[in-house]
DNA sequence: CATGAAGTCTCCCCTGGGGAAAAGTGAGGT
DNA sequence: ACCTCACTTTTCCCCAGGGGAGACTTCATG
């Protein structure tokens, strides 16, 4: 039974069922550094009892904790600070309820791909992303706001902030278009006619309006929960409807008016690929 | 509307919301190539058709797909073979699941221990290892086999076999132990008495025996479930337990006989750190 | 046109090991 | 004592980017 102490890497891995990789990373960490070490050959020799670390190591990196916090483990253990592994526990627990939430919802976007084949192409073209809170600078812009029937009024006031900007006056000065024309929706509720439509181009320079109407201002950054959408202008709902029911998951309170972000026109390219970014904001928390 | 198919890369960030770095190594893998590179200054300009391969880079990778399966089903996509793609989904559903279960077992450990604050300790202590399959190879040992009680035949064997490999002419010989001694059962079911017991200890060189009851023989390979267990020997059951659990859930034919290793003995540890590893043989499938 | 701010470039290190290569070493058997 | 095979050592590249440094470019304004 002499000699049993002298346990080489491969055996100990053998053993602990712990890579031999592993054990050479944990010894470089100061993890789980074997007692004795050949000055010579740098062979690693473990012992019987070094078997007991090495298992809480591999439990703690089976429960999902990295090097580091494992290493912060086994120095509180070591002084019997259990206070400080119970609540490092019970943050890991929330987190891996947290992506067990999250692999479940991937799951059932795939059990809905796989189900009818034809189902994967439409997946595919994945029209509306996920909802995902955003900062959104402040910008400059020239906006109109007016009321009238809602898709007449956006094509009708496009035209024009568009014709305005493309003056000859602006082009001299330097004018830029320094973003996607954007909708700002002031009605709560969806009203066909008689709509509250601000229409906003962001540019930057010098820039002189003619209409009285027409404004320049700067739009307040504002934080929002965003969607892009690809498809028809008409199923453009399908990603308010994420982001509301995103918003009432996560309990966030949203705010008006919400923003449109029409990053192509029909005029360019087929209707089903309109890209559109909808943003709504949020109170800050 | 001029020169909006010219977005550098934070602009173009900011829409598709993947990150300037996951960007600029979706250029160099190919995945997502800007439309135009200024050749001297390197800046990266994205077009607003561009959003649209983004997104599906997004939404796959969301899904969880490495970039190669991403490009990969993007040549499918492009080729329309629909299958290799829907093949890939159920793959990856199945996968998930698999995932999902495995941080389902996670979170009810974390639970029991964040439950009762001392169980933090307990679950440090961590007895028992997950079951995993292994490959032992075969061994030159030691060993004899006896019937009698059990604790105390085994423990009369394993003085046995020690004395016997210390002797003089086994020195003499180079004779070493190879690994730490194991117990074989040979009963199917556990008798205190009368059990059919072996003591084996791995060797090699040239041994010499003198009892007629003791033999030189190869413990064949065997391909095995095993678990480590840390604790006092009474409680070793419940290795077997998660051993046979396991083999019933993934659908495994045990087999016999059974091996126990021992790394430690009750001699060198307190009871408590004791470290038996419990090896059941299956059939090959 | 000039200037400062903001955007962008590349390069390097980090995760937690897996895979492979090149070279040195240990141990068993003759 | 030797030979060979198995073991161990180091180092480099890989994933899918995050973080940051230092240098350069572009932009908006005066």
């Amino acid at each position: 039974m002499s000699s049993v102490d002298q346990i080489p890497i491969g055996k100990f891995s053998f053993m602990t069922r712990l890579s031999q990789k592993a054990l050479r990373l944990y010894d470089r960490k100061g993890l789980l550094v074997p007692e004795a070490k050949d000055p010579f050959t740098g062979y690693r020799y473990y012992t019987v009892s070094q078997l007991e670390q090495g298992m809480k190591i591999k439990t703690l990196c089976f429960l999902g904790f990295s090097l580091e916090e494992i290493s912060l483990f086994l120095d509180a253990e070591s002084k019997g600070d259990f206070e400080y592994i119970g609540a490092g526990f019970k943050k890991k627990l929330k987190q891996t309820r947290l992506e067990i939430g999250q692999l479940q919802r991937i799951e059932g976007i795939l059990q809905g791909a796989c189900k009818h084949n034809g189902k994967v192409m439409e997946l595919f073209k994945m029209s509306i992303t996920e909802p995902v809170i955003k900062e959104v600078p402040e910008m400059r812009v020239i906006s109109k706001r007016e009321k009238g029937d809602f898709v007449a009024t956006i094509g009708k006031l496009i035209g024009e902030i568009c014709t305005s900007v493309d003056n000859p006056e602006n082009q001299r000065n330097r004018v830029k278009v320094t973003g996607p024309i954007m909708f700002i929706c002031h009605d709560d509720e969806f009203k066909e006619k008689g709509a509250d439509i601000e229409i906003a181009l962001p540019v930057s320079g010098r820039i002189s309006v003619e209409d009285p109407k027409m404004e320049v201002k700067t739009l307040p950054a504002i934080r929002a929960i965003s969607v892009v959408y690809r498809g028809p202008y008409p199923g453009v709902e399908a990603g308010y409807n994420q982001i509301f029911s995103y918003a009432k998951e996560n309990n966030l309170e949203t705010l008006s008016p919400d923003r449109e972000l029409y990053f192509n026109s029909p005029e360019e390219v087929p209707e089903e690929e309109l890209m559109t970014e909808i943003q709504v904001p949020i109170k800050e928390k």
